[in-house]
DNA sequence: GCCTCCATGATCAAGATCGATATCGCCAAC
DNA sequence: GTTGGCGATATCGATCTTGATCATGGAGGC
């Protein structure tokens, strides 16, 4: 699924056009980015939580040199399923 | 940053009601969850990627009791940032 | 709809992080 | 206001991450 077929979907149950559908995925993924970026965290019920957390590992391995590099900086963006997503159980 | 937030992001950029900006939220976290479910890893260019993978780790730890327990079966979504929320850097 | 562009995937190694279970409080959702 | 999903906690091992490069494909342009 890529976001074309999101946008599908969204037109397939709202009234809109493809490029308004696409306009409402793009804004979306847009303005949760910025919260993310923000430090905030976004949180939908049954579905799962977006949490930015800063990265305390400092080690990382370079395939080409073979030597252990620094982990420069950075947090990471955690996604935490909720309980529809954690439920899942297949075969 | 929770649902509400989300569909007034919504509502500033699109001529839709607050219902219908909330509809469509939870239409797309809807049909996101329906495609992992199913399997389906969804992948948003820049954005980043949620991807199902069967979980290979067997051991899990219960507070009360101390035991390890065995983690029954089940798939993971994995969020995979993109890359604009990797480049994500804090002082 | 097809072509082009650039992001994404996989890889190797080492070390840190995650996950699961259970309970209570809190806040998201209705 | 009510309901119930979610966070935190602890332990221990497996998974993930980070970096660079080539190939694939998501995405946008014509």
């Amino acid at each position: 699924m890529i976001k074309i077929d999101i946008a599908n979907a969204l037109m397939q149950t709202l009234p809109v056009s493809k490029a308004t559908a696409l306009q409402v995925v793009d804004l979306l993924t847009e303005r949760m980015k910025k919260a993310l970026l923000d430090g905030d965290r976004i949180e939908i019920r049954g579905f799962g939580v977006f949490e930015p957390r800063p990265r305390k590992r400092g080690l990382g391995r370079n395939i080409k040199t073979g030597q252990s590099v620094e982990i420069p900086k950075g947090k990471s963006i955690r996604f935490k399923p909720g309980k529809d997503l954690r439920d899942i159980d297949v075969e």
